[in-house]
DNA sequence: ACAAAATGGTGACACGCGTCACTATAGGTA
DNA sequence: TACCTATAGTGACGCGTGTCACCATTTTGT
């Protein structure tokens, strides 16, 4: 359809072949005739098809993405951070919707050819046992550490402690799916450590969503105990905001009867009502690196800039927590 | 790579044309061979490489969407109702941002044999220009039309009358682009038609996004004129959001001090405090239809199932909206 | 019965690229 | 001069498809 490198063979005088190793810098060609090349394909606009370069050399420079939710702002916050690294080393980024069957990606991989494959989305597990042998794939929950939630969950309880809470409820989502698991266990060893409570009948297990509405009933589940708590952490900003509603519903001030704490550190927290306290985890960063790592896979050679977390999620500390009722 | 057509025509004992004829359906084969093509290919797990394909019939397709930002929650939503018209018809959809220079953009597009692109962005204007000669093109600004909004304004005019109200500001963050610019029209028309007072001091016109910053300094501009006025219309919810912090901090309530009503009907807005009031726009639905209008002009002679918006915004009342003060 | 037409299948080529094997030229050495 | 070597450039092929032109074999029509 567009130019070809014989349109620029022609223009420039010299072969197709030489076009070629020009545009990929791949032998020695002498200055003169590199210059010609050059500036005919700047006159022609000529740009390599990469589909003819996939097909030989197997290699897109197109990876894909596997989203829960496209709505999900801490997704989007990481898919973001993929983007740009992405965009730099001139790879594109597809999005797959986990709602199709694993099999379905699998095979988009495959006809595609697809270099490679990250998967923002909890549930990782089944999906990515079937990728992995066949391409390479970086996901989420391999990106954050045990370690990552450690520091900001014990100065979080430290907080909560210093303001006078005892008894503090953990909301979740999804049953124990790793990355909520490494988060309760990190709440327990804090609150072990400050000699707080560990009740589980304060522990509330919600649906298998996270959003504004999983908090919600979680904190309604939670209100239905009629038992004795000051405190709530919730496992991700968006159930922290819809268990604030129910709260108030219920007459529960925040944060005089209740403080909450969320976590992701999504845009909106700053502006929620109160101002929301929550661990922010830096989701944009976390997609950068979970892009070097993927580059790294599918260039082992290559050094990648970094490949670990330079950091670990951060308490913060705004209105929604508060000194606990007498 | 993998297995290719060569390798089922082998297993199915007939030859690579009539594999690929098989695949498409596109000459008559015998019942019998038919059969055994789609036996063997299911039992090697064959594929038909796109990339290859697109080769042969420049056509990948692939489709990608230019988005400005992609934490924009009203984006998130178009993004996913093209999404599931994409994956239905065999589409990847890639993501390219607005940010990359217009030429960029143009490029990936034509060395990846791009089959059309969804400009999911406000100031599609020079971009679109661009593009438009080279592949086929959806706008979002196309899809809403003049009348897209006016029923749901008018509604919401007529609400904010019904409550006392006479002095509405309308806050904006892109200066006039046209679909800012339609919301705008529209809203005049509704205040003349209630006879209530049109006062260019009450159109804050903000920096450039609308995000929750934006809509907190333009409130803050609005307040800093120490005009009258007691209600305020938001040309997206997220500055909604935003402004009613800045309104909170003054120490105004919502509503008894202050209404207020937002645009888009993103999922947060139940979830505000008070839950806002908001046009609900569809932004999904209105994914789905984009990726309908593109289809379409990618394949004029399919006729799509549907290209024009069945719906229009809807005024969704909640308690951002109240009584005027005396 | 025999030409005409329909049916079912195949060989060869193009799509645009990367790259191997090769040639021609120039320069250096003994 | 004869020989080797580095340099600069090229021809041909393969990547996996779609599809045109063609062929072999029935089936049809009269």
């Amino acid at each position: 359809m567009g130019v070809t490198r014989e349109d620029v063979a022609k223009l420039a005088g010299v072969s197709g072949t030489t076009v070629s190793y020009v545009m990929n810098n791949t032998k020695r060609i002498s200055p003169e005739v590199r210059q010609r090349v050059w500036d005919a394909a700047k006159q022609l606009n000529y740009h390599p098809s990469l589909l003819a370069r996939g097909l030989a050399t197997n290699e897109t420079k197109h990876i894909a993405i596997i989203v829960k939710n496209l709505q999900n702002p801490y997704y989007n916050a990481i898919h973001e951070g993929i983007q740009t690294v992405a965009a730099r080393e001139g790879y594109i980024v597809s999005v797959l919707s986990a709602h199709e069957s694993p099999m379905d990606n699998m095979n988009i991989m495959l006809s595609r050819g697809i270099d490679g494959v990250i998967i923002a989305s909890s549930f990782a597990g089944e999906l990515m046992e079937l990728l992995k042998p066949n391409v390479p794939v970086a996901a989420v929950n391999e990106a954050q550490s045990m370690a990552f939630y450690r520091d900001a969950i014990f100065n979080m309880v430290e907080a909560f402690h210093a303001y006078g809470h005892r008894r503090i409820a953990f909301l979740s989502g999804l049953s124990m799916k790793s990355p909520t698991h490494y988060r309760y266990q990190n709440f327990c060893d804090a609150l072990r450590a400050f000699d707080m409570e560990i009740d589980p009948e304060l522990f509330i297990d919600g649906t298998n969503t996270t959003n504004e509405q999983s908090g919600y009933d979680a904190a309604d589940a939670l209100l239905r105990k009629g038992i004795p708590f000051t405190g709530v952490f919730t496992v991700n900003d968006r159930m922290a905001i819809g268990a604030m509603k129910r709260f108030r519903q219920a007459g529960l001030r925040i944060p005089e009867d209740v403080s909450i704490v969320g976590c992701d550190g999504i845009l909106s927290t700053e502006y929620t009502t109160p101002p929301l306290s929550t661990l922010q985890c830096h989701a944009e960063t976390i997609g950068t690196m979970l892009m070097y790592q993927l580059l790294e896979k599918i260039h082992p050679e290559k050094v990648s800039p970094m490949t670990s977390l330079p950091f670990r999620a951060e308490f913060i500390q705004r209105e929604s927590l508060g000194a606990a009722p007498k």
